[in-house]
DNA sequence: GTGTTACATTAGATTTAGTCCAAATAGTCT
DNA sequence: AGACTATTTGGACTAAATCTAATGTAACAC
């Protein structure tokens, strides 16, 4: 994601594109791996500008609250993050924890009847199981 | 779920049917509210038998690993668990978390190859929004 | 420009959710 | 009964995330 692209989209969403949410957006459009805000907090700081911890969540917070990132809750595990790019779905390893991105296919929405009176904003498919890494090696089992 | 159900399952998974153990299952069983790990020690400690915040916590992972209960993870706030009764999908709602079940429908499998190595478990199906006491009241918005 | 205001950052304290530990208890088996 | 194993327990501990109050910075009005 080109530097620009990115003030763009803070803009459009009326975040303003200070060094410390650019470098958490800039970081998370470069990684594949869905880090945890902990691993983004020390990412950043790796190099300047510096970021404080409470900033670092403080920008998570409003970037997912603007749509522009995705949180995914792992059970046990702390939360893991990704910019919302491309659709796609989600693997999370039983294992490992580890979640990876599974190629977008639509999914049946639920009947009107079965939602009643609440109001849809979003579906989300997630697949579990183990991951390569952590799957079970070929004869055994 | 019978008195007796709960404990055949238990001993099915190869645990003891403990007092403490027994309370949980019997909660879960009667609750369509997906309680905290927080709200089951204290509805179980409501009544005797006691249990400590540690075996609520143990008997809680036990009987996930057992596959008797789920743990859905919600982002930001605590794990909320249900019995895994009929198969369900599940609406967590933006504004208060609160977890809620959907009618089950089938959802189609990844391709193969999308899933490459890994090995699959178990596909969840996900739907975010405002539950009916956080959607918007009528004419506003 | 200067002043005003709203938005952002910060260090550190605090809270919350959950795990770990070592000792005590209670089943199960022979 | 005695040996063995699973389970429970209180309390210390940890990790993740939030809160607070002070400080800094950018946009807007004049
Ligand atoms: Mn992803
Ligand atoms: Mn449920
Ligand atoms: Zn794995
Ligand atoms: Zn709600």
């Amino acid at each position: 994601m080109a530097v620009a692209a990115i003030k763009q989209s803070l803009e459009n969403s009326g975040l303003r594109c200070t060094p410390q949410r650019y470098a958490v957006m800039a970081f998370l459009a470069a990684s594949h791996r869905h880090p945890t805000a902990v691993e983004i907090f020390e990412a950043v700081n790796r190099v300047d500008p510096r970021s404080s911890r409470a900033t670092t969540y403080n920008n998570l917070r409003d970037l997912v609250q603007a749509g522009l990132v995705r949180e995914v809750a792992v059970e046990g595990r702390a939360a893991r993050f990704d910019i919302k790019g491309l659709r796609h779905h989600h693997f999370i390893c039983d294992h490992c924890g580890n979640v990876e991105d599974i190629e977008w296919y639509n999914i049946p929405r639920p009947a009107a009847r079965a939602l009643g009176k609440r109001v849809l904003r979003e579906c989300e498919l997630i697949f579990r199981g183990r991951c390569t890494k952590c799957a079970p090696r070929k004869a055994s089992r």
